[in-house]
DNA sequence: CTGAAAGCGCTTACAG
DNA sequence: CTGAAAGCGCTTACAG
């Protein structure tokens, strides 16, 4: 069918080897016989066989995504997309190729992590999200597979991973806040299932401390991060008889469905409540009113994580590494006062 | 390092050809070879080599998805990575694996389709969208190599292709705002390289020239789709003069950013005008107000993609097909009067 | 500077 | 029912 080295060795009239050395750049092949090869290779619009040539190398230039069961359903949260247009993104330059693979279950996701790891044709795997217990992370560690997550993972010292400080850009957003003016702040969409949610919470608790503003339990609400609704969870801050005069939603679209709510409510944002969300997703600027929010870098993320990836197969020094990918904070109207 | 057929052909004492003919489940094995073969299997937690697999089969199990270099900046847009999973989930279930590769631009894309379609790994190429004069399309035809397009490009009997019909749905919704009272419907977006939206402009003219209204080409209003903003377009038909009562956005992104810039002018949305979007990603429902539109299914489309290209790989009589997937009109409060 | 040979880990006619 | 051999398309010591 295709051809192959053997006829372009055939047709220029050295062996297979030569021919190999010259796609090779190999110095040692005289000029004469590369400008033959190459020209032959041209006319014959030869493309080497990257099967043949993984199986002898032993390195198929592929790395796997892996979009975890619980973020399938997510994964039309523009974040995601751009996690992986980051991937996409440096693997090109590295000349690597992605695979992608969706799991609708931890099953499946099984399945798939003993398949990527034991059939020879993926040389890494990048998990796109890290939950609190996390069978993916537990199942590559223990065989040593390489891989690195989006998202800091709770054994974060025995892990390559990459995420923001997400600490440090709620205390900040927070901070933000409470320099507006408002110290009875809501905090909605924490849950125990998503580190992120847990460490973003953390950064608002330390903000109204070092600000002498008592953490209010009532102002805080569980939620199930993307997969709930914003005007869902306002709802539960009212039943519980509290009048905040802002909201930090820990993503977009929950601070979306909060700001909902409050309109249907007859409650204006942001001159009686403030809202504020994070990943400032595309719709912030369409948004009324426009949505302040915390632009994480998601493609800065996906970059970074390929890299590191790259790093691991390639090093022979075993080590563990993480990478923090600064976050911008971008203050719209959703939290200016007119 | 990995455990090969070899390996296990040693330790049970039969030949390679053996437990190759267990793994492929060949009925001329004794059942106590294959037994012992497959116990032998387990214990040395065995996984067939893919790729050494591959070269001898020439057939790899790799599906690749191009994403077009116009469409890496709208990947973002809920409609793509939908369609990406119902890629995944179709492939999955085939056991096939997706790879996928976005290009920055045509260049970068030109070079891709070169290496995917020589160089032994991929079997097929699903291309998320079409264009009016799409390089990628000619490309693959032109050698001949197993591709299926998402989107019905203009020389759609030479293509296989997947696509909802848009000049019924469009022609569905605009008969809908008719049949609500409206006659100067304004419609946003059209693009002379997106054939989608010239198929949804064609059904919105008839469905006007079937109820007697004639057509205004100061209510229709080009936009780059995706990437304009529908405030932007809303700005020049109120230049123009023209008060439509309603609009028509061949995109809910564009709908959205149009709401925004009549709230802003003090407009009501519907009771003044009323608005309905295409593709009904996810925020349609938290919008206020919330936004009627079409659901393309953007999920089946995408399996529907993979399983063409199966066909198309494994069949061997030569055929053009083509899938229309049903959407659905989703009507919410942005056309409902109070 | 170039070639013959072995080998990467499989599969599959061909024998028996 | 099973095995020896050839081969998929490359690469890379080993010779020369």
């Amino acid at each position: 069918m295709a051809v192959t080295i053997n006829d372009i060795a055939k047709a220029a009239g050295v062996s297979p080897s030569t021919v190999s050395r010259v796609i090779s750049n190999n110095p040692r092949i005289s000029s004469a016989t590369r400008e033959k090869v190459l020209k032959i290779m041209k006319e014959m619009d030869y493309h080497p066989n990257v099967i043949a040539r993984s199986l002898v190398n032993k390195s198929t230039g592929i790395v796997a995504v892996l979009i975890p069961s619980n973020t399938e359903k997510a994964f039309q949260h523009p974040f995601y997309p751009e996690i992986l247009r980051g991937i996409t993104s440096a693997a090109y330059k590295n000349q690597y190729k992605i695979l992608i693979s969706g799991a609708s279950d931890i099953k499946e996701e099984k399945a798939i992590i003993r398949d990527f790891t034991r059939n020879g044709l993926v040389e890494g795997i990048i998990l796109l999200t890290s939950r609190v217990k996390d069978s993916a992370i537990a199942a590559l560690k223990k065989i040593d597979f390489p891989f690195v997550v989006v998202g800091r993972p709770v054994n974060e010292n025995e892990v390559n991973w990459v995420d923001n400080n997400n600490f440090d850009i709620s205390y900040d957003l927070t901070s933000y806040l409470i320099s507006q003016g408002h110290n009875k702040i809501a905090f909605i969409g924490v849950s125990s299932q998503y580190i992120v949610t847990l460490d973003r919470l953390e950064g608002y608790k330390k903000a109204l401390q070092d600000n002498n503003i008592a953490v209010n339990e009532n102002l805080i609400v569980e939620g199930k991060f993307m997969n709930d609704t914003g005007d869902n969870l306002m709802q539960r801050i009212f039943e519980r008889g509290e009048k905040p005069t802002a909201i930090i939603a820990c993503d977009d679209f929950l601070a979306f469905g909060a700001i909902k709510s409050l309109v249907e409510k007859g409650i204006k944002v942001p001159n009686d409540i403030a809202v504020a969300g994070f990943n400032n997703v595309p719709l912030c600027d369409y948004f009324t009113p426009s949505l302040t929010s915390v632009d994480v870098n998601a493609f800065d993320l996906g970059a970074k994580a390929f890299e590191m990836l790259m790093i691991y197969i390639k090093s022979h020094v075993k080590s563990f590494n993480r990478a923090i990918i600064p976050a911008r904070l971008v203050i719209r109207n959703s939290t200016l006062r007119g």
